[in-house]
DNA sequence: TTAGGGTTAG
């Protein structure tokens, strides 16, 4: 051999020894060590070699440092299609699919052919663009280029088409495919999150499921609102021997926060103890989620403190739990925490934050927050904070001020940010504002029930009962159907729905006599129906009427019935708690002497001995 | 250098 060749090959094994201590790296995200092989690799000079370069930028990508990636990309002398995959790939991963279609119309320009790898990435860019008609185009270049028989490709390409929501074109991939494994089946059961009928006859006919599947099919009854059929293939997969994992978990206990099933989730937190998933950062926040969203702001807290390692999910899981139960000043200060921990707050963080601010009243801490995410923290304002501005100062009262945020929004205000200011007219019985509003929203959504319902009530709660029945008229007449309210309860490990004038409940003779009995005590104790809310007179049957058809009611006095004295009820609420129920419920938590909480679409009611934790009803 | 599922808010 050649001293030439020799040294030729003597340079191919050190690149390739590079290659290796830089691809462990990335497989396990471990940034700080990969900074130090990449020192040595800058001193050595192997930095420009095309192999070691991309396994560097691939590194940068993987461990989410895109800014190093693209250092290292741009200093690159020649690059290849692995350069530009590994960029892509990262680009998708951080969640940037646009810049990431952006790099994949360079590369060709660059004249630098794609591979199976790039149309993988490109695809997967497409789907979490949801760009359906850019994924089209790609499935064209596929085919031209011959690499629609490589079963990679074919299964990015069910998985983009399902996921933009056109499950007939995944439908004709997916029957053209020469070979199919347990991806190309389980990204067609993910197609179908939302139409779980359709899931089941997939999943039925799939000649091979592995623990992904199983994840896939609990994760669509959760989407669709069925927690309880969640929990049960939770059992009947661990029946079937496929043992769950982190993932499971996760979306396990997302059902039990769904429900508000806390002793259901408890147990799930043991048998997380027991396959040793409880020091996993996803798992632990899920747990820090769940915990809080069941009520039980102290499980959250022990869960949150034992955490081995907390992220920027983590801290923004317990910020929105203290918003959710209306501990603002708690929230502020665990957030100067995390600062101080050096954990850097995102967009969602800000969320949560003014959130917490909004439900606790504190107009000038909130205000405070969103000057400072943008001037500090750099964050530019999203729809999402805007709609938390527009509550925060709309329930303040301050309603002028509110609408003048929307109009000097630089971008177009969105039905949320117009529902918040509704939301606000409602509270303070501002009727024109509302009017205008409403029109507003029904320009924009005119099957939004949500909108007639509240300036019904805003109508009743002003007196006007022609507008009130005029309203109700309208909505009827454009077949405009209100949401059902759905209320959930937990008693003695089992999770009890009540819907509104539920009949089928086999226990509903009971909870109408405890209604009843109920009613007797409260109409002493000065309760009153809340008439503001009804257009006609309430005569005494109506009163016990009133008292009785709310699932919510329904859901309390089967939680009094069937649970010990002294035990503290959890109530979940899909829509907003009445004004009537909740000074029912105040009433009922002093008669009864139980803690009631209820936790209607964003916030917790604490109810006891008489009181609500809300300042106000809002 | 290569695929599929998951955590926070609205």
């Amino acid at each position: 051999m050649s001293s030439s060749q020799d040294k030729h090959l003597s340079i191919m094994r050190v690149s390739h020894q590079y290659h290796l201590m830089i691809k462990a790296c990335a497989g396990l995200g471990a940034l700080e060590d990969g900074r130090l092989v990449h020192k040595q690799l800058i001193q050595s000079g192997f930095e420009s070699d095309v192999f070691v370069g991309s396994s560097l930028v691939d590194m940068y990508a993987k461990c989410g440092s895109i800014k190093d990636a693209w250092r290292v990309f741009n200093k690159m002398s020649s690059r290849n299609v692995v350069t530009w995959t590994a960029m892509i790939l990262g680009h998708v991963k951080c969640g940037q699919g646009q810049k990431a279609l952006e790099l994949y119309e360079q590369m060709q320009q660059e004249g630098v052919q794609p591979d199976s790898v790039t149309f993988v990435g490109v695809l997967n860019a497409c789907a979490s663009l949801a760009a359906l008609k850019e994924g089209r185009c790609v499935h064209q270049q596929i085919v031209e280029c011959g690499w629609d028989a490589d079963v990679f490709v074919g299964n990015s390409l069910v998985d983009m088409y399902a996921k933009c929501g056109s499950m007939e074109d995944a439908w004709r991939v997916f029957n053209k495919m020469p070979s199919r494994d347990v991806v190309t089946w389980t990204a067609m059961i993910l197609g179908y999150c939302g139409n779980i009928e359709d899931a089941w006859r997939v999943f039925n006919k799939m000649p091979l499921r592995n623990v992904v599947t199983w994840n896939a099919m609990v994760l669509g009854h959760v989407k669709c609102g069925q927690g309880q059929e969640a929990l049960k293939l939770f059992q009947q997969m661990q029946q079937e021997g496929v043992q769950p994992n982190s993932v499971t978990f996760v979306v396990v206990l997302n059902a039990c926060a769904s429900m508000i099933a806390l002793e259901e989730g408890r147990c799930v937190h043991q048998h997380i103890i027991r396959c040793g998933w409880d020091s996993d950062v996803f798992v632990g926040s899920s747990l820090v989620d769940m915990y809080a969203k069941c009520g039980s702001m102290e499980d959250a807290w022990s869960v949150f403190n034992k955490m081995p390692s907390r992220d920027v999910v983590t801290w923004t899981t317990i910020l929105g739990g203290c918003a959710m139960h209306g501990h603002g000043k708690e929230a502020l200060k665990h957030f100067e925490r995390m600062c101080e921990e050096g954990v850097q707050p995102d967009d969602v963080t800000f969320i949560c934050l003014l959130s917490a601010c909004s439900h606790a009243g504190l107009v000038g801490e909130g205000m405070h927050c969103y000057a400072s995410m943008v001037k500090d923290y750099m964050i530019s304002a999203k729809l999402e904070h805007y709609t938390c501005m527009v509550d925060l100062l709309g329930r303040a009262g301050h309603l002028q001020e509110a609408e003048n945020m929307v109009m000097a929004m630089p971008c177009k205000p969105h039905v949320a940010v117009w529902m918040a200011l509704l939301s606000a007219c409602r509270i303070h019985g501002h009727v024109e504002m509302a009017e205008r509003i409403a029109k507003q929203i029904l320009e924009m959504e005119p099957d939004n029930a949500a909108v007639y319902v509240l300036l019904s009530d805003i109508y009743a709660a002003g007196g006007n009962k022609h507008l009130c029945q005029t309203i109700e008229q309208q909505r009827k007449e454009k077949g405009v159907k209100k949401q059902p309210g759905h209320t959930w309860i937990e008693v003695n490990n089992e999770v009890h729905t009540f819907v509104v004038d539920d009949q089928d409940h086999p226990q509903m003779p009971e909870i109408h006599a405890e209604l009843q009995r109920l009613s007797g005590h409260m109409h002493d104790a000065g309760y009153r129906p809340c008439k503001k809310f009804i257009v006609h007179d309430v005569d005494e049957e109506e009163k016990v009427f009133h008292l009785c058809h709310h699932s919510e009611k329904l859901a309390i006095a089967f939680g009094l019935i069937n649970s010990a004295p002294g035990t503290t009820l959890r109530i979940r609420k899909n829509l907003r708690v009445c004004e009537d129920c909740h000074t029912s419920t105040k009433f009922i938590s002093k008669i009864a002497g139980r803690t009631i909480m209820v936790r209607d679409a964003n916030r917790f009611h604490h109810f006891e001995d008489g009181m609500c934790s809300c300042r106000d009803y809002w």
